[in-house]
DNA sequence: CGAGTGATTGACTGGTGTCAAACCCTGTGG
DNA sequence: CCACAGGGTTTGACACCAGTCAATCACTCG
């Protein structure tokens, strides 16, 4: 699959385009990167010229605080545009790494700002991208925010899961999710022994495991239930199967 | 100032817009509605056929769990538009209600495609906007998660206070905002005896004040040192083009 | 084999949430 | 004019959850 085929697959997922709109599309100049496990594709205060789609493995954006502490803010899979953002916003407020190692295409924005121009569909459509990305936010607000760190971490599991599953990434009932526990509690606002405690009462609920870098969902009607979770917010066209 | 003046100073803090495109914004249909304290402009749930921007007062946008609880995820002023998610996205994944009393103007949503397939430069103001309010997002789940409560707080009045320069609704060094501490609690994930306490900390710094639904600020750079307040991230000013 | 990374567990403590009471203020109605 | 209700705030008491510290274990890699 080349890495065109990745963003309009992705994009058709949520959109109508038509041919010409496509044809466009394949069209853009893309310069493939591929990065090391931890390693940053951006920082925050650069001043992009490029746009980056991610074409394999998961990239992942986040703030350093002060203290140095660092907060995860999303994860993204391939065909997600983790640093759209930068098409109109001039500097980086966060930074955009790699988790496990992965490969992106750069596209410079100059062609992206010429293709919406041209191409109106084109531009809804990653609009419309950028807004699901908003809505991903909200329910972290709310996730890190509302629940307790069981339904926290479950609902974190299942958006992880559901979302690896619409990318097609899911085998059997196992996904890649090369993190560990410490950076599980960077993202969720929990320590890292809060989460191995967390961890050790979903095992047991045998709804979910996760070990060695990979999440086993075992009876997801229980562990959405666990977490609370609803996929609307990720306003989905394909339902995983249960 | 009409609704559009509102809409046009807003999108001009942030875009250039030439002549045509703000002409185009002008003739768009505006329909006003005014809300009462807590009323509900759009539910979860709901498919909006139109989308609002603030006029005047303050628009909050929330989650209800399954349990009853609230959860708070933005706060807007004049100039917002809270819903534009709703251009792209069918189903609303959250609720917006009036803090306090507040007008709104609803434009429908066919005249605003209409007007960002003619004029790409107002696509892109209000793109912009949304990429804004997603920064936001971010930086909400990094207060909520990371910050501790005495920080958490500070750096919340910080951004209201600085939004509510930035729309002129500042006097002197007080701006109305219609909350009480439960509500605070809700937007903050902490609980009211918490908020209240984290309060009466703020004040015996001498930082700011918070009573009666206003917020005076006394000594804003100690009130940004405490809550590690930097406005980067609300994208403040035009940058200069590359 | 030792170093290093990550997971796990125990012990401890301090911060937050919960519960409940008191207080303040305003508006209302007898 | 006073009594009362109601919303919001403030305070105290208390329990417990979750963070911190630290030790141990498991496993990989040079």
């Amino acid at each position: 699959m080349t890495s065109s085929d990745v963003v309009i697959k992705k994009l058709a997922q949520h959109s109508e385009l038509t041919g010409p709109d496509m044809a466009h599309v394949r069209r853009l100049t893309c310069a493939i990167r591929k990065l090391t496990p931890g390693e940053d594709f951006i920082k925050q205060g650069d001043f992009p010229r490029a746009s980056a789609i991610v074409i394999e493995g998961i990239l992942a954006r986040y703030h350093v605080l002060e203290t140095g502490h660092r907060q995860y803010l999303s994860i993204h899979f391939p065909g997600d545009w983790p640093d759209a953002q930068g098409l109109f916003l001039e500097q980086m407020d966060h930074s955009v790494c790699a988790i496990g190692t992965a490969v992106v295409c750069a596209i410079p924005h100059e062609e992206l700002i010429r293709l919406f121009r041209e191409r109106p569909a084109a531009a809804f459509a990653v609009w419309r991208e950028t807004l699901i990305d908003a809505s991903i936010f909200r329910e972290t607000i709310t996730n890190n925010s509302s629940r307790k760190p069981l339904a926290r971490l479950s609902h974190w599991f299942c958006e992880m899961y559901f979302r690896a599953k619409q990318a097609g990434l899911v085998r059997r009932d196992t996904m890649a999710l090369p993190l560990n526990q410490a950076q599980i509690g960077e993202a969720l606002g929990m320590s890292l022994v809060s989460v191995n405690r967390t961890l050790k009462q979903i095992r047991r609920s045998a709804a979910a495991d996760f070990k060695d870098g990979a999440l086993i969902v075992k009876n997801w009607m229980k562990l959405s239930s666990i977490g609370e979770f609803d996929p609307a917010y990720l306003h989905p066209t394909i339902q995983p199967r249960r």
